[in-house]
DNA sequence: TGACTGCATTGATGTGGATCAAGCAACTCA
DNA sequence: TGAGTTGCTTGATCCACATCAATGCAGTCA
């Protein structure tokens, strides 16, 4: 016998879960789906996990069996040799899917670990694989997530492979407040949830010259810089840093 | 009315067009696949096409329409960005498949230029994902397709954002011997189908530091160097450049 | 056959960012 | 509240690689 209470409470929970009423549907998930497919998809979500900052994820080894949506809270994923190097791969933020190298050979390659605490949904494989073959914009939307990924990473390539410390720099503070504009979040007014060793992975860079670049970058009134608390006064400004040539 | 020489020269053609029969299938293609399936995934190359040397596949901008598997020859993709800096993003030979950046805008995002002259066998995007859906070995053989060039970014990252000039044309060498060797090739001898130049912008380096790190190479008796013939001499002091630490 | 062309090698010099080092600001926890 | 810890900034120096420049080698086409 079920009260009433906890039956509002059962209903409560279930709208939570349900992707279909996720708020971040629009970033994870595939658009214009029948109601049909929407309930298919709804059951790719098996379970949710929070992680505490500093924790990880997954971690390089172990096996792999799920695909991660951020819900809340920030990630990054990082490399590391038998010899002690480790280099950050990426930052990831809400309504982005993280796990994607362990399909290749059944375990994860990296580290993905919560730069805050966090919740992500977890995504069985197999469920996505299995949902895939019948909903058909489910398929392609794993496909371009994917091929999101090599091109984000064909981007970071060619930031490590030809650009100089400011124009690293500064193509990576727009791209963040770029993906975090795309969440509703101030297009000048940035935190950042890194630190400055952590970006200096990401970028190819020492952590003397991360803070050495933003000091540069607030000496030229580019941005307001205050420890993690970024402010970006002249936006077009990097983006001539990063793009010399092209006058925007 | 069919002669029996044409009609032989129809089976020769089919027999060489199909991925069953071709010897590079094994890279291709998963594996332990029944009859019926098998008939299915041959279904999925719908034309060859010839590349001659120095022209491209595709290039940044196109539309996307197909991936492409390599049959014969040697290939590199690059990125370039408005103001003229390029970056080679990878160098793929036999067996690889490569157009995986085309998928999530529907447009090639980099140029894919053959070293030599080429073949590839052309596989329009809409039919992968049809028989992807009917064969689910195939469907999870994209999927590890995609997640391995996820993963060989990974590498470069590492390579470009943590290595030094001889530490990267070391992880180059043996990356390109171990997937020569795969093909039936020598694991020592190998002819470098791409300049210095373009090894150079692979590895983050100008052409002049790859050449001096062949002649550091050359003098240390690691390796042979005639122009474009490379002959390794010492692998394993090649690893231990790669991973000074350990021990091998 | 010899001049052109594209690529590779090697030397001399310069410099962007690494390294080493010191001090400082913010946070944590007893 | 204050001592320890962690992360950030800034200065001085160094070095790995870039840059500039000259020469060499191999293939090719007239």
């Amino acid at each position: 016998m079920i009260t009433v209470t906890e039956n509002d409470q059962m209903n409560k929970e279930s709208i939570k879960v349900a992707c279909s009423n996720c708020n971040l549907r629009e970033l994870c998930m595939p658009m214009g789906l029948n109601a049909q497919e929407l309930s298919r998809v709804d059951e790719l979500v098996a379970t949710r996990r929070t992680v505490k900052r500093g924790t990880s994820l997954f971690h390089n080894g172990e096996k792999f069996t799920s695909l991660y949506a951020i819900r809340t809270g920030f990630f990054k994923t990082s490399v590391i040799t038998e010899d002690g190097r480790d280099q950050v791969t990426g930052f990831q933020m809400a309504g982005e899917i993280i796990g994607l190298d362990g399909i290749v050979n059944d375990q994860h390659t990296c580290d993905a670990t919560a730069l805050e605490d966090a919740e992500v949904c977890v995504m069985p494989f197999d469920r996505i694989e299995e949902i895939s073959r019948e909903v058909n914009a489910l398929q392609h939307h794993v496909h371009k997530i994917m091929s999101r990924e090599i091109v984000r990473e064909h981007g970071v390539m060619l930031l490590l492979g030809s650009m100089r410390a400011e124009e690293r720099l500064a193509a990576f503070l727009l791209n963040l407040v770029q993906r975090l504009q795309a969440r509703g979040f101030s297009k000048t007014e940035l935190i950042l949830r890194m630190t400055r060793e952590e970006i200096g992975s990401y970028l190819g860079m020492k952590l003397e010259t991360v803070s050495r670049t933003f000091s540069k970058f607030s000496d030229d009134g580019i941005v307001e810089v205050k420890q993690r608390q970024i402010n970006i006064r002249d936006a077009e400004a990097l983006q001539r840093i990063v793009n010399p040539q092209v006058s925007h």
